[in-house]
RNA sequence: GCGGUUGUGGCGAAGUGGUUAACGCACCGGAUUGUGGUUCCGGCACACAUGGGUUCGAUUCCCAUCAAUCGCCCCA
């Protein structure tokens, strides 16, 4: 083997390619109920898309893009999160002249970012993820953040944080902002390297750094929900109002910042606590977009939006010891005999599929023995045994796994038999 | 981009500067001329990441590379 899957990417193999089905099976249901419809964009787009939607000055941008250009000479790039993509569709497919506003959509796929693998973090990933686009009435925010709690809680995952904060509309953060340069600008020096880059940068950052964390600088700085106007801030209140009503839980940390441009009010992530996960502690974060789509060149269009890894959920599962309920039985598995038989069961086998059975049989010339190790591997109900035998008398002989018990029955009765035993066990 | 750890058959895992590199699991066969478990017996397998160096001799020591993994930064 010289040729290896490249780095930061996974095979997903039978068994546990199962338990992706089972979560995204999961979240389709979820979204169904909360009426949002799935939209699939494509995998790569103008890179421009991303440097105007995510933002110039992010890390995404600046570092962990997989940026590639096409034989007719495109900038293009393999998609890093999904709210771009949607809101480009969402401008250029004029979703805003439908009549029901919002939009509410979903989507499952996988995203690309360069960086170096570790535990939950790897450069093709899969996000599920919500936005919905047309409406500023914090109620949405509300439903949004709901629906990304409801799907962890009903997979059984316990320890769940929510944070949320405000990062107030335009003219807060401004006000903000200034506010930070002059509190830290003049004692900047004493702080790490990075924190003298965020300065400039994004000084909210600052008040992220676990390094300078203990600078009584940090205790004293201005926090944004001082400076959130008071449109901004009735916004906030009516949210934590929604879900205070709707139980569900959260705790305000306005330290808060959110890693891309264009988020703006409310931002959200959910964490999770406890072990089995290293490093990685953020399980999905979102926020309020209300520039996004007008930056995009639509028309002015607030929207709100999530996007949580499935990789992390999976890790987070596992870590709790959450088992899915995945079928991985099989109702039939055949065991033939002499040439003669073995060309009945394979005819026996269609015909059982064809009734919506899951039936399988030998393939490699195994004596009996070995067939019946390979039914009880694959789990199977049934197993029906052909042999010179029975083909002579007409009968087959069918076996339930579990309980050893067999039965001889006429060969011709024989599908009939196994599809109404089916129909009773389920 | 920076740092730690690791790299032996399909998987797990010992071990050694020197004749055929343990073992366990899995798999296959037999004991049981056509019935899954257990047990016993036998068998299978392109295994020392790659490239250099030291040495009479390297899987073992040294260096580099590659890969995996974990962490920093940042995030999902």
């Amino acid at each position: 083997m010289n040729i290896r899957i490249p780095r930061g990417t996974q095979d997903i193999l039978p068994g546990k390619v199962e338990q992706w089905q089972y979560i995204e099976e999961k979240a389709r249901d979820l979204c169904r109920r909360y009426n949002y419809k799935e939209i699939r964009t494509p995998v790569f787009e103008q890179t421009e898309l991303f440097q105007r939607g995510v933002g110039d000055t992010t890390d995404i941008v600046q570092k962990e893009m997989y940026t590639f250009e096409d034989r007719g000479g495109r900038s293009l790039t393999l998609r890093p999160e999904g709210t771009a993509s949607v809101a480009r569709s969402y401008v250029e497919n004029k979703m805003h002249g439908e009549a029901q506003q919002p939009t509410k959509l979903f989507y499952i796929g996988p995203m690309f970012r360069y960086e170096r693998p570790q535990s939950g973090r790897m450069r093709q990933f899969v996000q599920f993820g919500v936005e919905a686009i047309g409406s500023a009435d914090p109620a949405v925010d509300a439903e949004v953040i709901a629906l990304a709690m409801d799907y962890y809680s009903e997979l059984g995952l316990k320890g769940l944080k929510l944070v949320i904060n405000s990062l107030g509309d335009k003219e807060s953060r401004d006000a903000h902002r200034q506010a930070l340069i002059d509190h830290f600008q003049p004692r900047i020096n004493e702080f790490c390297s990075d924190c003298q880059e965020r300065l400039e940068k994004n000084p909210l950052r600052i008040l992220d750094c676990k390094k300078d964390a203990d600078h009584e600088l940090m205790k004293t700085a201005p926090s944004i929900l001082d400076y959130l106007n008071e449109e901004s801030s009735a916004y906030f209140e009516k949210v934590k109002f929604l879900l205070d009503q709707m139980g569900v839980s959260y705790e305000v940390d306005p330290a808060l910042v959110r890693g891309l441009d264009y988020y703006n009010n409310t931002a959200f992530e959910i964490m999770i606590e406890g072990k089995g996960f290293g490093a990685i502690t953020t399980l999905s974060g979102g926020g309020r977009y209300n520039g996004l789509v007008e930056e995009l060149g639509g028309p002015e269009s607030p929207g709100i939006g999530f996007a949580l890894s499935l990789e992390r959920l999976l890790m987070a599962l596992e870590a709790q010891e959450i088992n899915l309920e995945i079928k991985e039985s099989i109702d039939c598995y055949l065991v033939a005999m002499g040439e003669k038989a073995k060309d009945k069961a394979a005819v026996l086998l269609y015909e059982l599929r064809k009734e919506g059975l899951t039936a399988d049989k030998d393939y490699i010339d195994r004596k009996p023995k070995g067939q019946f190790k390979s039914a009880d591997r694959l789990k199977a109900r049934y197993t029906a045994i052909l042999g010179e035998n029975e083909l002579e008398a007409e009968k087959i002989n069918v076996k339930h796994m579990e309980t050893g018990e067999q039965k001889e029955i006429a060969l011709s009765d024989f599908i009939t038999y196994m599809k109404e035993n089916m129909e009773e066990s389920i």
